[in-house]
DNA sequence: CTAAGCAATGTTTACGTAAACATCCACTGG
DNA sequence: CCAGTGGATGTTTACGTAAACATTGCTTAG
């Protein structure tokens, strides 16, 4: 019984007062009680996994609740419990890889540490939708908050939380304001500089990404740095927006730059674009220009040539985001401070030494 | 006990016992009852927007719940009603672009709906991850469920459902057991087939996904039966596995075949790897080989060369899901059915006519 | 042998909300 | 002028669970 439809509807359980809205959920504890001949308490109890219930009780009740499917009412125990279990993640559209990714990440390990994860998606990055999610988030049955998002929106975001509901920010830059946890952009760009330094490049043009993101921001400031600390010029810098769309338009302006050799570029998804664009203005990559991207998504191995790349550990930042909240949760007054992630360097066939040498 | 209400200390949000685990959430409607001045009754009553109230005494207790933060507490108002306002949706890693879409537009139609979405990921794709997925839903807060997968899982999944919570199955095959909505597969094969013989190909070769996949499955048969209707023979099957770097693998093999002038890739990653390996033979494409893939993820256009596809329309299979599963709710009985999204051939650079003529 | 101690189980109560029912009061029409 | 009507508001109660406290009965130290 209690299969697929579970409709029947003859059976009433105890409750047949019809005033519930709907055909009610199945037993009760009250009802599982009542057959094993026991107090309901004591199927509490059992239901939580204490001690001090006797093998043949615990035995009996279960029993009990396997012949009624019972399940426990999860509104009843959070009401009780005054939690429930459940993180929010609040993200804009997941349109980006990388979202996605820190998504799984999480729903993954929450489900591990006995959460589950409910969405709350923004449907456009402007600051009421923004502001509409976080005040929507009181009403919300989520103990606590992992936010995925370009910090600058939440800057402004009078961010009223209901007592007691922790955040944490992925993707993001303000370690003093919320609990960060983040990718090493900068570091990550750093090693990209230096690899196409290090393989004898001049100089190192970068295809940014857009301007309101704060990961594209650090990227492109640790680029400049970087260039700056080795001593070399850096080029003026070419913007797109993530898409490979805009990395084919930008590959297009710098294949008429004479001496750009080598350039990085913000994410993969431009760089396909600006592989692109060279092939078709008969450059070769890597013999004419080099090309390293940032992100390594599963599909830069099969690029025309493959990628060299940046890796990002998105799985690590979820996972470090569901331990950070519920750290958080555990020990009210933390700190807020920033977790880095590394990154590392794929090396495939993008890059090679400049073409002069 | 009488009522004590008016007397007993002055203030002190009634609970100051100390007893609860949580520095427990704000004010209950109690407490803006007796900042209003009202009943609790009375509370609930503007808080759920009812009518039958005075313009003044709505201004009162909006006034008083604005003074005290008051947040509906979710908890106790699932409990009271029977019902979370939250879908579950099961799914597997999110891995795939398809699911990702699907899984936003499935958020955002539920939140259009007042719905929130709670995710169930499910680790490993094994028959016992799969029962306990849904095992674990009888005690998890939600009103319905919507299952992005693979339906062979499901078909010997032993599915006891909780009685009263209905489920829709999103890019599957099984409409006599389950509401299943779903991108139009065969339709969309179909005209990929189509569109390469038009061309003038003698035949098409196809690139599958894995045999565990119904997607797959479907589309390799309408594939297989499109060509027997226009009295051709299909070449043998080749099998991927969706990603990119299978795809690759396929493409050196198949640029080995003299006579394959045209091939059907399942997905737009194995194209992407198609396209590298025929490339590095020196076929070119569409001048040697034609390739149409399947699905039309952003990244496609920019495909070398940008590829001709299949688009999906992941958000439409998306909305109908919600949309399904919530009139399921409303009226119970509802008959199972399969929807079929279409799809729609975007023509790019990919394919052409075949190198003979 | 008895009281203390303890393990197993039962009883009471509160969590915050909202349906159902009860009350109050200002009008209306006869 | 009063019964009747209906709108505004208050009171009671139940939703299912689990903490706190109460009870029972058995074991064991003194």
């Amino acid at each position: 019984m209690g299969t697929v439809d579970g409709e029947s509807e003859p059976m009433g359980t105890s409750r047949t007062r019809g005033r519930a809205a709907r055909p009610r959920q199945g037993a009760s504890m009250a009802d599982v009680a009542r057959l094993a001949g026991v107090s309901s308490q004591t199927v509490s109890r059992v239901s939580n996994g204490f001690a001090g219930v006797t093998e043949d009780t615990r035995r009996q009740v279960l029993d009990a609740m396997r012949e009624l499917g019972y399940r426990p009412n999860s509104a009843a125990r959070a009401l009780r419990r005054g939690e429930f279990r459940t993180l929010g993640v609040i993200t804009f559209s997941l349109s980006t890889m990388g979202n996605i990714r820190t998504l799984e990440a999480i729903a993954t390990s929450a489900a591990q540490h006995g959460y589950a994860v409910t969405l709350l998606p923004v449907a456009v990055p402007t600051q009421d939708e923004v502001n509409g999610a976080f005040s929507r988030l009181g009403e919300l049955a989520v103990d606590a908050v992992i936010v995925i998002m370009e910090i600058h929106l939440l800057d402004a975001a009078t961010v009223s939380l209901p007592p007691g509901v922790q955040v944490v920010v992925a993707d993001s830059d303000a370690g003093d304001r919320y609990t960060v946890v983040d990718t090493d952009q900068a570091g990550g760009a750093r090693d990209a500089v230096r690899h196409l330094l290090d393989l004898g490049h001049q100089t190192v043009w970068h295809l940014a990404g857009p301007e309101g993101s704060f990961a594209a921001q650090r990227r492109a400031n640790a680029w400049r740095d970087t260039l700056a600390a080795a001593g070399r010029v850096p080029p003026p810098l070419v913007r797109g927006d993530w898409s490979a769309e805009s990395g084919y338009r930008a590959g297009l302006r710098l294949a008429d730059e004479p001496d750009c050799t080598a350039v990085f570029t913000a994410n993969d998804q431009m760089a396909l674009g600006l592989l692109r664009a060279l092939h078709e203005r008969g450059l070769r990559v890597p013999g004419d220009i080099s090309v390293i991207g940032f992100d390594d998504i599963p599909e830069s191995a099969s690029f025309l040539p493959p990628l060299t790349t940046i890796h990002q550990d998105f799985a690590e930042v979820g996972r470090l985001c569901v331990e950070g909240v519920l750290s958080k949760m555990r020990q009210d007054g933390a700190e807020h401070g920033t977790t880095l992630v590394p990154t590392r360097v794929v090396v495939r066939e993008s890059t090679g030494s400049p073409p002069g040498r």
